[in-house]
DNA sequence: TCATAGCAAGTGTGATCACAATTAAAATTA
DNA sequence: TAATTTTAATTGTGATCACACTTGCTATGA
């Protein structure tokens, strides 16, 4: 009978949205996501579910099978104990890291130089003037992470891989409560390097040469890891002096 | 009073094995990893979770979060309709598989033709070893998908990189019901290619040449996807042609 | 004969409980 | 006072249950 409404009178029906079906597993899991890359958690923080379960308002169901997900995509790590934290950031594994991510969002980008069609690009055109703009209005923080995040993954989503997305999605909840602080650092003095990186990186794409696109990147993400690597041997140096 | 018993009389607690504590989900984990990886599970098939905890005799709760594990990792589907399937394969994602694998396992065999100790090339060509013993004997089937997958892994885990090694598992995983018809079909005409590619291998990493390491191991890997991609596509010709 | 409604079996999800293991604090003893 | 034991609170794990949704079958209607 309901398929006489729409027969009959014009489809009233289509002005309805699809009411979505999202788990209570999958917010949560999102939720704590978007706090890892965006690096509201500490490196060797941990993490209790029960304690989670409170902040996010269900039971504790939920949120260790969250756990459990996140422990296999190594954004956690499980302690001998059986308790999760927050893997603890040290210079090697921040080179491995960035070694990794030139290795997987290099390729990517590298794709999406030759496959990338003209509304791609306008996209991510778009979100690079969106920056601008805000960094000219106000030096507010806080957009700015969520901007390079779309500017990255607009085009990496455009490169045409299913597979080496997933990879640099884990690669991002890896590195992002260690880069956090670098980003910050960046935005504290009106960062006008990572726009030149971004500009160059544009550029190479609509000038379709990966090459150029690639190279572009690997400045780009390079820099907030050497610089926090750097800091962290000077932070290590003074401790040594000290003892 | 157990610390006086280990002091006394030398050490007899040191015969004990560690007792080990693996959950019974990281057994369940293991259990459908294995399965995953050995191509056990045809692409397209659907997991329930009451059928796996009774074959593996346990409840329901180590295996949805077993499964919601792998779902993370992509190496298991989730459907709308909330089921979980083994992904389905087609030659478009063979191709990205592939190239991926290419990628990671390139990179991975190349730090490791710099980076591996003398014992750990010998371990490589043990296996090596073992399998050309093997292949001699009897022609038995089995062992070799599980050798195939110890002779790389103690490569890749000689890399030294802790964030490369997971990537390339979650490939394997992901290839793994792919792939099995056609190294069941190169194993069973005495397959001396994949031994050639394996011995080129050992050499390049005996000769600690990162490019002829990884030019063997993509002739190694890209063997069996050309050749089940093949044979998809002579399939799809066939239906077409009925049709 | 075909389509639709109703029913029943099967399935995933989330909540709650019992239990074992860990951790920290308090109480005891040397 | 310092080391050790005991106690209590906290935490992860696995089992079980209730509920909602899906799916396939049967029955009733046009």
């Amino acid at each position: 009978m309901l398929k006489s409404a729409t027969g009959k009178n014009g489809g009233f029906l289509s002005q309805l949205a699809p009411v979505g079906r999202e788990t209570v597993q999958d917010r949560v899991y999102g939720e704590l996501r978007r706090a890892l890359i965006g690096g509201l958690f500490e490196p060797s923080q941990v993490l209790t579910i029960r304690a989670l379960a409170d902040a996010l308002a269900t039971s504790t169901m939920p949120v260790r099978e969250a756990l459990s997900r996140l422990v296999t995509e190594k954004a956690l790590e499980a302690l001998p104990n059986r308790s999760v934290r927050v893997p603890p950031m040290t210079p090697e594994r921040m080179d491995d890291l960035l070694r990794a991510r030139i290795l997987t969002e290099g390729e990517a980008i590298a794709l999406a130089a030759t496959h990338m069609t003209a509304d791609q690009i306008a996209t991510v055109e778009d979100i690079l003037a969106q920056w601008d703009d805000m960094r000219e209005r106000d030096k507010v923080v806080g957009r700015e992470l969520e901007l390079n995040q779309a500017f990255h993954f607009e085009i990496y989503r455009a490169c045409g891989s299913a597979v080496l997305l997933p990879m640099i999605e884990s690669l991002w909840l890896q590195s992002g409560p260690c880069i956090r602080a670098a980003i910050y650092a960046f935005s504290q003095g009106d960062d006008i390097d990572t726009a030149q990186y971004h500009r160059s990186m544009v550029a190479a794409l609509v000038a379709r040469d990966p090459r150029a696109a690639r190279e572009a990147l690997v400045g780009d993400i390079s820099r907030p890891f050497t610089y926090l690597r750097d800091r962290l041997k000077a932070e290590a140096g003074l401790l040594e002096t000290e003892a």
